[in-house]
DNA sequence: AATCCCCCCAACCGCTCAGTT
DNA sequence: GAACTGAGCGGTTGGGGGGAT
């Protein structure tokens, strides 16, 4: 009997993943975890309707109007992919940025000794991700490991720099200037293991937060693509901060503006608005379910 | 300025393994 | 023990950015 697929192929997404879904799947993954990641995108899905309706990610909302889409469709995603964004991209404890030569040594000494066991050698580096390790090997440190044995030391000191294209695309993000593709839901996305980092908010996500917590709630959670493109005025946080913060703490919905709802109440229209949004998203969905 | 081409990396695919019924 | 499910792993691919021409 052949194995049955991980999940309904007809009416998923595909492809990169929008700000909107990495925000719905944080916000999910950050108050409930992964307990099903199959189960995942239905139920992160209504969670989100219910932030909505409780008027906790107002500012989102009325930001993001794509985030309605998401919320209501549910996440048109399958568990794995679910799974794979939050491994790969969305969990807080990620480093990103450069590996740092140090890290490039450990991982060819891993890999002769482990062998393409990426996982295990993930392991042996924190923060770093099995596919990022995968990736820096086939794209940098295979090609130095091979020119080293044929002793081409030159050639192996060289390939120790990134090539001239990628070092300039690190050096802009280590600079803050964040790229589209390149901003993401982790903060650690912007920056490098060896240099500073940087994340910007938006003037309105800043604006309802009262305090750091929600500051960096609506950091994690809003981030994306779009926002990047917005920023007006950037707020910065240093690195000690997300080190020093749990995600899960930091996104404790319950610790958000509780002014929010408030300020919601005195959007009736606006809630009318969103509501029809909603409902017609919710007909989206069945579209494309069918 | 336009086009080509190389390279990076996020994401997908297919498989195995472990757990459950 | 068989059947099935879900999670995890490694290989692969394709989109897109950016340098070269």
């Amino acid at each position: 009997m052949g194995r049955a697929p991980c999940c309904e192929k007809e009416g998923l997404r595909r492809g990169t993943w929008s700000p909107e879904e990495d925000q719905v799947l944080a916000d999910y993954i950050a108050q409930h975890g992964h307990p099903n990641w199959r189960a995942l995108p239905r139920h992160a899905g209504e969670f989100g309707i219910s932030l909505f309706l409780s008027g906790r990610r107002a500012t989102e909302y009325q930001r993001m109007p794509g985030l309605m889409v998401a919320v209501s469709a549910g996440l048109l995603r399958c568990g794995k992919s679910c799974r794979l964004r939050w491994i790969n991209y969305l969990r807080p404890d990620i480093k990103r940025g450069n590996f740092t030569a140090d890290e490039e040594d450990r991982i060819i000494r891993l890999h002769q000794s482990l062998g393409n066991r990426w996982s295990a050698i993930a392991a042996q580096l924190p923060g770093r991700t099995d596919n990022e390790i995968k990736n820096v090997w086939h794209t940098n440190l295979k090609k130095r490991v091979e020119d080293d044995q044929k002793g081409t030391a030159a050639i192996g000191g060289e390939s120790r720099q990134k090539s001239g294209k990628q070092a300039k695309a690190k050096s802009a993000t280590a600079n803050g200037e964040v790229k589209h593709e390149q901003l993401t839901a982790s903060p650690e996305r912007s920056s490098s293991s060896m240099t500073c980092s940087t994340v910007t908010v938006t003037d309105s996500a800043a604006a309802v937060s009262s305090s750091p917590a929600d500051n960096a709630a609506n950091t994690s959670a809003s981030n994306g693509h779009e926002l990047v493109k917005e920023v007006s005025s950037a707020v910065v946080i240093d690195d000690s901060f997300w080190s020093s913060t749990d995600l899960a703490e930091v996104m404790d919905l319950g610790a958000l503006d509780t002014d929010l709802s408030l300020k919601m109440s005195s959007r009736n229209e606006d809630m009318e608005f969103w509501l029809n949004i909603l409902h017609e998203a919710g007909e989206m969905r069945d579209l494309a379910i069918l």
